[in-house]
Order: C-alpha cells, then structure tokens, then sequence
DNA sequence: AAAACGCTTTTAAACGTTTTAGGTCGCCGC
DNA sequence: GCGGCGACCTAAAACGTTTAAAAGCGTTTT
C-alpha cells in the first residue's frame, strides 16, 4: 500500500493551500466553486481517504454514537437497534455497538472505550446494578447519554421505555377477563427496573381481579426461549396449577409453548400463554401468540431522536418518557378448558 | 463538564514533561517505578482519560476493527459475532459493528466510515454482488479485510466458511435414507456464494441418489421465519407434492413447520423438515429440528483469528478455509407416510 | 488617490498524543 | 579528575486536519 494521501498532497499537486482544501472538500461558500469542483475532482481521481481522527481531534466532534445494549442477540433489542440505526442514518452518526451481558465491568469498559474514542454520545440500556455514578461520569465527560428499556435510579438524563407495568396489566387482564384465576407469572428478574416493573404490574391487575398473586405462582429465569423451554416442567409442577401463563417476554413464551407441546399440550387450549414485546415472530409462532407490543420501534427512534436533540444543543424537554403498549390477542390464549 | 484533562496537565502538576507522563501510562520500562506509580494514581484521582484519536492520529493504529453482516438479527450472525467479539476482545481490538441489508451501496459506506476512522482491519460478510474491487479498495489502503460467511471471487484474503454444498448433501442424503423421494428445496437465492453452493449440495445429493433434480420444486425466497411459513402454500401446492423440504437454513425451517402445523399437519410425520445452522433454537423447535451446524462459532473465531495475525503482520497461511459441518439429527425427519 | 468592499485564498496556530534523539546526573573504575 | 556507563528524564517534532485572522486583488466609492 501506498503512502496515504492527505490534504497537503492534493494542496501541493493543485498549487493551493491546505486550507481551500479542506474547506473546498467540506463544500464551503468559502471557496470559489470552480476550484471548488477541481479539488473535489482532483480528490476522487486519486483516491483520497478523509482523516476523521485528525479531524476529530481538531473539532472536538468524532460523529460516533455509542450504542451499548446487555444482548445484541435478543429480538428485541434487534427491532429497537434497527430504528436507532436508521435515525442515527439519518443526522450522520456512525454508530458503535457493543454489548454487555449484564456485566458491570463489561459496561464500564464499554463506555471507557466509548469516552477514548471521543463518542459524540450513548445510547444505553444499563446493565443490572449500574450505578447513577457510572452514568453521570459519562456526562461529566462530555458524552450525554440516554437510555433505552431500563432506567437508573436517581439519575436526570432521558430514559425512554415501555410503560411495562401498564402492558403486563392488559395482558394480565386479558387472561382475567377469559375466566383464568390461577396465573402464573414466568421468566424474569427482579433485579432490573424492567423486572420490578413487569412483576408490580401483575400483581397490581391479579389483586384488582380480586385473585391471589401467590408468590409461588412465580418462576424466575432468564429471557430466552430456552429458558422458557426449560420451564415447562416446573410449570406443571405448580401447585395448584394454573391455567395460564403471563411470560416475562415473547421469546419465554414461546419456548414454554414448545415445552407443553413436547408433553402434548395444546397452548392455547389446555394452557393459555401471553407472551410480551410482540416480536415478527409472535405472529408465525405455533399457535400465533397473544402478546403486548412494547413500542421497541417507537423507542428506538425517539432515543436517538433524544440524543442527537442534547447534540445539537437543545436539552430535551422532557427526561423520561413511557411509550404506551397495545395488547394483540391471537390463539395462544382461550377459555380454561372444562372443569377447570 | 470541565474542559478535558490531558497529558499536559498531569506533567504539570507534577513537575514532570508529558514525555514521562505518556510513558509510565502505558507502563513504559524507561521510567522508574515511583514516577510511574506517582503519575498513575495521580491520573486515577483527577479521573484522566486517554485520548485515543490523538494517539492513533500519532500511531497510525486505532485499536479498531470493522465488522459488517448482513443482518445482525439474524441469529447465525449472532453466533458468528459473538465469537468474533470473543476473540478481538482477548486481542485489546474494539469491534465496531454495522449492518449492510444486502445493500451495496450502503457496504460501501461502512468500508468508506472505517477507512476514514482509521479501522486496523475488518472481517465482512460482503453483499450480494460485492465486486473484488470493493474489497482491494480496502487492501489498498492499509486495511486487511477477512471474509466470513461469503466469499467474493478473484480476491485473495482470508475467507472463513462452511462448506456448504457438503452440509446440505448431509441432510439431502439423511433424507433420502429415510426413504423419501420427492424433496424441494426451500428458501434462499443463487445470487450468493453460499445459495449457489447450498443448492449444488442439494443437486448433487439428488442425483447421486438416483432421484430428480426438478427445478419446480426448488422455491426461493428470503432467509427468514416469516419466509419459511410463507412459504407453505407454495409448498403444499407443488407438483407431484414432495414428502420433504430441504430448508435453506433453521428460520426457514421452523417458519415452514409452523405453517404446516397451522394447516393441521405434523412435521417429522407427514412431512420431514430439515434446517441449516443448528441454531440454540432448533434444539426446543417443535418437533426438534433435524439440521446440520454450520460451525458458526468456529468460523467466528478463526475469522478473528486470521485478522488478529494479518495485523500481527504474519501473513496468513491459508486464505480461504471451509469448516465441515455436522449432521444433527433430530424429530422434524421421519420416514415419508404410508402409501406415499 | 485613498478608502472601502466582496470575494477568494493563505498563514499559522491549534488539537493531544508518541517517539526520536539527546541531556543530566551520580557513580564507578581508573 | 576524567571517561564511560546506566538510569532516568525531556525537548521538540510529528501525525493530518480545522479555523481565526489576515491578506491579496480588482472594483467601486468617496
């Protein structure tokens, strides 16, 4: 490879300075437009390559945009990542992801990295346990940060997400309103805003359905489908077993419906299952499921929206903002069967 | 936010020139050890953080690698990024990730955002169509490209891959053992290395079994859940209707089983399925899904790999690797039903 | 004739690091 | 008392841009 090209070598070759260069290369009203498209001509014939990083580091302005989700892996935060893309797309962001497993330390690293890199801002949805600090550290330094699909605790920056509490109530209620009384409540965590959100929600519509919220009706894990999966069997061994089933998201709910056909069950019939976020794929599941859109199109978009509004300046107005969910009924739920 | 602390402000404080400050960070033997430990705790306390585009700017290295898929939602993907992020992690290389849809033009400018940041090398899944001269662009200009998935002809870097054409003639083969005759092939395009291959595999496997090879039962489509399921009417309404589907990969697959079960139909018993990829997912499908793994997690790693060690400066042995898959025999095959 | 003006271009400093090529100092051996 | 050495440190240039300030220049105004 040949040495790199800069702007002196176009400046030299063309007879004029570095600095028409640059600016003629920028398309300022500053230069001529005749030299203007000579120099821009003259670039692309030779294959110049614009230096962002001695440029960033003159300007103070890199156009990177962190975005830092636990798992890049999960559907859902792929649908909420597709519509930041396409915002960030749109003001000329060029857009870092990573992911953080829930790690702290992972985290940490991720936005130390982020605030080497001179990142513009983040986008972030915090790993468990994160604290104000490590947030407000970001913001001391001069990268502003939002936050997607969880929030922190004590902290003033904006935060757009699910009003979760809300949408597990309507799908809750959906089951109450079908004649269930004994729900249960799978997959999940308290350890998240999200968790303690989702589960306070259920709580709340059980209690106003005047039906127990048994705390043994409660099955924690992980939010994959094999965790769903793996808690059929525990499922069935509930006691007395419920009739339906409120799952922390849709891949949990799906993989718990797979889990009752593998022992011969019909969900939908033997078993009602609502699932949460309705991804692409709740619809083409066996049988299609009912679940609660969780807005990760809408969320996506308006954090990067948020974002690139404290870029330009303009704080945005309001620091915390709730997409309201909507309930799509479809055959993972029914009556109870017969005799209970 | 106070203006940003630098090397200078350190060396300053303490008496010392940014020479010695910029040495003991990064551990250099040419300063005594009470300097170094003096200047390191120093820059902890007053929360000094490190400049990475003026050093790169000064290098010429970023500690920065580009990778760009096709889709990142798509979990084979997933699981190729996942080991990659594994391994550049363990080589101190940032991943900055991106998605290209396919889309030529936009691939172009995620290769351009990488040359301009300055990216030491990138590992590409290219686009359907990517000409050999997109990928010596980047050689070109200093930065080593390492293919994955894909592979571009007449181009000579590293190119980590599945040997697809041997992998479906494993499930072609399992398939024709069972004793089925009639198998379409579904799902997927030729305009790609891989489809080209996948549908070789298949063709081969056909004819060196003595059976047909007809073109009207190959259906081409997307590589989604959603593709898969729609393509079921296609499916049940082919001549001389096949008894098993060879599926371009898992999503079409499970989209396909879900749409025969929609339409009352028992996958693995009136009609075999087999997928491609052996994603965590095919293991809990319903039924388990027969399929073959792609060595996803391997080519990742090798991938990174072989980067890592182009930009060590040993250049890599081999440039293009297959990693031979594996049959996964699972419930979505049977023998075809009684009385054809 | 000088001043003012508009348009275009240039000069030169700045951004925050790394690194080369010394410099200083104390000490040793003679 | 000097040369040499080792250990530690520094001055200054360099990396490739951007930009504030200034300058050049041809015309018009005063």
């Amino acid at each position: 490879m040949a040495r790199k090209i800069k702007l002196s070598d176009i400046a030299e070759a063309l007879g004029v300075s570095t600095a028409t260069v640059s600016l003629a290369l920028r398309d300022s009203g500053l230069v001529a437009a005749t030299t203007r498209d000579r120099i821009k001509d003259f670039a692309r014939e030779i294959g110049y390559i614009y230096n962002r990083r001695a440029a960033s580091l003159r300007t103070s302005k890199s156009g990177l945009v962190g975005v830092l989700v636990q798992d890049i892996i999960n559907p859902f935060y792929a649908e909420v990542l597709h519509a930041i893309e396409l915002e960030l797309d749109r003001s000329g962001h060029t857009f870092l992801l990573s992911n953080h497993n829930d790690d702290l330390e992972k985290q940490r690293r991720g936005l130390e990295t982020l605030l080497q890199l001179g990142a513009d801002g983040v986008i972030i949805s915090p790993a468990i346990g994160t604290p104000a600090s490590e947030i407000e550290m970001c913001e001391k330094n001069g990268m502003p940060v939002v936050l997607v699909a969880r929030t922190v605790d004590g902290v003033k920056v904006p935060s757009l997400r699910g009003d979760d509490a809300f949408g597990i109530g309507l799908a809750t209620n959906h089951l109450i309103s079908l004649g269930h009384s004994r729900i249960a409540f799978i997959g999940g965590t308290d350890e998240t805003s999200t968790g303690r959100e989702r589960y306070r929600g259920y709580r709340v519509a059980m209690k106003s359905g005047g039906l127990p919220d048994r705390a043994d009706w409660r099955i924690e894990g992980p939010r994959t489908k094999r965790a769903g999966y793996d808690a059929t069997e525990a499922f069935l061994a509930l006691p007395d077993r419920p009739t339906a089933a409120v799952c922390w998201n849709d891949l949990v709910a799906i993989g718990l419906m797979n889990g009752l056909a593998h022992t011969g069950r019909t969900p939908g019939v033997e078993i009602s299952v609502t699932g949460y976020d309705d991804l692409s794929e709740a619809e083409i599941a066996m049988p299609p499921l009912t679940t609660v859109w969780n807005g990760q199109s809408v969320v996506g978009e308006r954090a990067a929206k948020a974002l690139v509004s404290r870029l330009r300046g303009l704080e945005s107005a309001k620091p915390a903002e709730m997409i309201r969910p909507v309930l799509r009924v479809r055959e993972s739920t029914g009556v109870p069967p017969a005799g209970l």
